[in-house]
DNA sequence: TGATTCTTGACAAAGTCGGTCATAAATGAT
DNA sequence: ATCATTTATGACCGACTTTGTCAAGAATCA
């Protein structure tokens, strides 16, 4: 079980394009420098999140994207759905298993997957700029 | 986030063996045709189980499987670090990303991580037999 | 008009996944 | 010994996904 390359990268973006939330549009170029992304494989995903309705684009020169909800209420699981499908560890048409055997194991995974919803539909990328702050400030006092 | 069918037949293949546990050797022809698994793939995977140390194998006439450990001691965590190796959702050498936002990320991915963990290592085969027994028990008297 | 930036779609190399098949080796029964 | 049964192992394959690249077009600002 990984996380793909697109979901990571995905959220790279999305944390680089909260932490300068209400400094207007930032470039795709920008964040492709900063967070180490293929450029032209990080617009394919801000296409993506901009058709998913999480993140606005402008083009022309000062063009750029930019968050359309507020960090707090964007959560990572959220941008995870649209970038790799909500968490559906049976496959679409799988089915778990024949018989009391496949339902056993359904249930399982219905528990897993549970669990792990839960932990990413309670971080949000507020929480995320936060932590962030925390570490720079550490470098900088050599905590 | 997926589940591959490589984990879910070696899982039912396991369950099938811990619901006969103490019977025997079971013969992997049998498992193929009760959970419904291509017979040539779930052979593969019973050796992958065997190398581990998790099932016992024996050839020849009246041979088969058999789980090593009771039901009780073996977890569906166990067995899927087998099957898909341990749940590392930053695969091996992948960087969750540079500096603080990488950082940042990869936390998240542990604590995701350790959720599923705690889920998969707490539920036991001698748990999911109980489970199917209650569910035979439904169907038998249609409640 | 021209430079900048996003938009879209086509394409492709590499890897993974699910599965098949043939051959060999071990074992029990006769 | 021989034979039928059963696992062991490794090679192989097609289909799909992943991770990109690239080119042409459309919008926008100066």
């Amino acid at each position: 079980m990984h996380i793909s390359a697109r979901g990571n990268y995905g959220l790279r973006a999305i944390l680089d394009l909260a932490l300068n939330y209400g400094r207007g549009y930032v470039q795709s170029a920008e964040i492709a420098a900063r967070q180490n992304i293929p450029e032209s494989y990080l617009v394919q995903l801000l296409n993506l999140l901009r058709k998913a309705g999480l993140v606005q684009s402008v083009r022309g020169p000062r063009g750029g994207h930019a968050l359309l909800k507020r960090p707090g209420e964007l959560t990572v699981g959220e941008v995870l759905a649209v970038l790799e499908g909500p968490v559906n560890l049976l496959g679409e048409g799988e089915e778990g298993g024949s018989g009391e055997e496949g339902d056993v194991l359904r249930e399982v995974w219905e528990e897993v997957e549970a669990a792990i919803g839960g932990v990413l539909s309670s971080i949000t990328f507020a929480d995320l700029c936060r932590r962030h702050q925390v570490r720079r400030k550490r470098i900088v006092f050599r905590i």
